[in-house]
RNA sequence: GCCCAAGUAGCUCAGGGGUAGAGCGCAUCCUUGGUAAGGAUGAGGUCCCGGGUUCAAAUCCCGGCUUGGGCUCCA
């Protein structure tokens, strides 16, 4: 065979053999040499420089750039060899792990997981940045070799890599390839591909040291994990430094304190939320928003303890299953009492208090039910992962054949509400029984076929795209997740939808039918936010603390020029009151520019100026905390705007 | 829970074996100034907690607590 097909977007062309995917790709466009990093062969992803196999049959050869997601991919990828190297150099008796390139976490680029001789610090991160560089500089050759597994072993056993070991063991049948990085001890196992030399990672920075398990398995070994980034340019990895500190700044935590919306103290307990007066105004307003459409949507409120007796939790399973979220149990007149973990016990107690008729279903409770997990210390976060929360809860007990109306409504309760917060990017997803993988799944199969017919029917029904996943719901039942994405482009997951076969079993929940006879009823768990703090967290990074009109806690200040003016600014200052605006009047003796300045940094909507001209004219200066001056004009006026905006609820 | 780091005034942080510091905020006074910081004075601290080393510890060492970054996108 002297000669091979190929064929390059829709060129092709005899080259002679033997060649490279290079040699091929020059053939065709020697531009797009530059930009490329690797490359595919019929499909497969391979090192520029694989000699491609002779044959008869056509080659299809594509050039996989920099500017492509996949080349992003390869050059991560790279650098985390380049920074297991690195370690390795410096701390000689290193064993590795893992270390795959991030496609998905906006944080990270790349980890490479360690076991270092000494536990590595913060400090060591420059240190090992810089010994990277100097590698990169050097253009050293990735080289690839393909070995027999036994080989293999023998090579990370005489390396004391006993972790790449079972790696190899558990994914190697008949032989594999391995990476070496020339001029380093650096040997790896890995499908590939790379680039050619160090020499093309020219934008890289390692960000953070974390502990991480093999495996993600507690019980295995500890190791450190290493993070970084790695992009094409310079100018895109500065760029990306840049947003991620601009995200620092919507911290929910940092603006939590600096608005004054929330704390939390360790005297009272980590992961227990303290509500200041104005973060309690946005709950507040969040839970009217709610309240008006619950009522609309024909909801009946309730309201139920936080403990319950631990029989019942036993009749509900989380004694069996979830005991290790759930405080100790407390007593009482030698009475053992749990604090709730979820409300869902509660609400089948109202159900069952009489009995109903399949006249009276779906009924529909709803409640703000505060609920106490026994998260672990290492997972809280601010508002995001707390161990007390309220869920804006509700449960729906209803008939198989309201199933599918009742999460058609309550699809567009999300759709709506989120909408409202101007989230305008809204998934659902819609979680099914897995094929193979059986988990043990509760229920009549029929029940199943059913309810997950009527999850899809009500998203269609609403002409909603979603992303439908196999084996991703629960043992109890299917489930639709409801997912936001933020002003900056971070996904949330919120709500769910969430059907049960499993309660109504195990409280032996049922309703009269037409028939006369006793029929179990299905019930469905639903909730937007999940946990109102957790969603609260979200809102303020979401508007960066800057919240609409209807949410903010001070929603307009008035600003007195001089202190002749203060009357004036007071009377301004009730007169909004009485028509229901949150206001603040500032008398202090600063000048107007410190005064403006101290209501922009509170991202208060609007502020009022009011100086001896306005007085005369009776009139109000209008500053908009992100247009600046938009001109005088009577109170009136300004009212009719305000009022107008407030109860749009724009965003 | 585990790995790494941090903990100093209400907040943001500097300092560092021998009198505890700054800016912002707060209070009082002067100033009454037209669209992002006017000036002066003052109050405010268990330098996270416990132990150790030392003539002497906020500082160095050990332990604890809390906070922060993380804890499978598998070669």
């Amino acid at each position: 065979m002297s000669e091979l097909n190929v064929k390059f977007g829709d060129k092709q062309q005899a080259i002679p053999a033997p060649a490279t995917a290079i040699d091929a790709i020059k053939v065709f466009d020697r531009d797009v040499l530059k930009k490329a990093l690797a490359a595919k062969v019929n499909g497969e992803e391979v090192d520029l420089n694989r000699e491609l196999d002779a044959t008869d049959e056509v080659l299809s050869i594509e050039a996989i750039t920099s500017d492509t997601r996949d080349g992003l991919e390869v050059l991560r990828h790279s650098t985390a060899h380049l920074l297991a190297a690195a370690v390795l150099d410096l701390f000689p008796g290193t064993k590795l792990g893992v270390g795959p390139a991030l496609m998905e976490d906006p944080r990270y680029g790349f980890y490479y997981d360690i076991i270092a001789p000494r536990n590595l610090t913060e400090d060591d991160l420059p240190v090992i940045e810089k010994k990277m560089k100097q590698m990169a500089k050097g253009d050293l050759r990735y080289r690839r070799e393909v070995v027999e597994k036994a080989a293999i072993l023998d090579l990370f056993k005489g390396r004391e890599e006993p972790l790449k070991c079972e790696l190899i063991d558990e994914k190697v049948d008949g032989s594999a390839t391995i990476y070496h990085i020339d001029g380093s001890p650096f040997i790896d196992f890995c499908l590939g591909p790379h680039v050619q030399h160090t020499g093309k990672l020219k934008a890289f920075k390692l960000l953070a040291l974390s502990g991480a398990y093999w495996k993600g398995d507690a019980e295995r070994e500890q190791m450190q994990r290493i993070y970084g980034t790695a992009f094409a340019t310079q100018e895109e990895l500065d760029a990306w430094v840049k947003q991620r500190e601009e995200a620092e700044k919507r911290d929910h935590r940092k603006l939590g304190r600096e608005l004054d919306l929330f704390s939390i103290d360790d005297d009272y307990g980590q992961g227990l939320i303290l509500w200041h007066p104005k973060g309690g105004i946005v709950r507040m307003e969040m839970e009217r928003l709610l309240r008006e459409e619950l009522e609309q949507r024909g909801y009946s409120f309730v309201f139920t303890p936080h403990i319950a007796k631990r029989k019942l939790w036993t009749i509900s399973g989380h004694e069996e299953n979830y005991a290790d979220g759930m405080y100790a149990p407390t007593s009482i007149e030698d009475e053992e009492y749990r604090l709730k973990p979820m409300n869902c016990p509660f609400h089948i107690g109202i159900y069952k208090s009489s009995p109903r008729s399949y006249r009276d279903l779906p009924q529909r409770y709803s409640e703000m039910g505060t609920v106490y997990r026994a998260e672990l210390s290492g997972t809280l976060h601010g508002l995001m992962r707390v161990r007390g929360f309220s869920v804006d809860d509700a449960h729906l007990f209803v008939r198989p054949d309201q199933v599918q109306a009742e999460v058609a409504d309550c699809l567009d309760f999300a759709i709506k509400v989120f909408d409202t917060y101007g989230f305008d990017k809204v998934k659902f997803e819609l979680s099914v029984r897995g094929g193979a993988e059986n988990k043990g799944y509760l229920g009549a199969d029929e029940d199943w076929a059913s309810a997950e017919e009527s999850l899809a029917q009500a998203l269609r029904e609403r002409n909603i795209t979603y992303e439908r996943i196999e084996g991703e719901a629960a043992f109890y039942g299917p489930k639709i997740d409801i997912k936001i994405e933020d002003a900056i482009g971070r996904v949330w997951q919120l709500g769910t939808i969430q059907l049960d076969f499993n309660l109504p079993e195990r409280f032996e929940l049922e309703y009269t039918g037409d028939d006369n006879l006793k029929h179990r009823p299905f019930m469905i768990h639903r909730a937007l936010f999940g946990s109102i703090e957790r969603f609260f967290g979200v809102l303020i990074e979401h508007y960066a603390g800057a919240f609409p009109l209807w949410l903010a806690p001070v929603q307009v200040t008035v600003l007195p020029i001089t202190d002749r003016i203060n009357d004036y600014a007071d009377s301004v200052a009730s007169e909004l009151r009485k028509s229901g605006f949150r206001v603040e009047s500032n008398t202090k003796s600063d000048k107007i520019g410190a005064k403006i300045r101290d209501a922009q940094m509170q991202k208060i909507p609007y502020m009022l100026i009011l100086g001896d001209q306005e007085l005369e004219n009776g009139q109000v200066a209008v500053r908009e905390r992100k247009q600046g001056d938009v001109g005088a004009m009577s109170l009136d006026e300004f009212k009719e705007k305000i009022t107008a905006e407030r109860s749009s609820r724009a965003s």
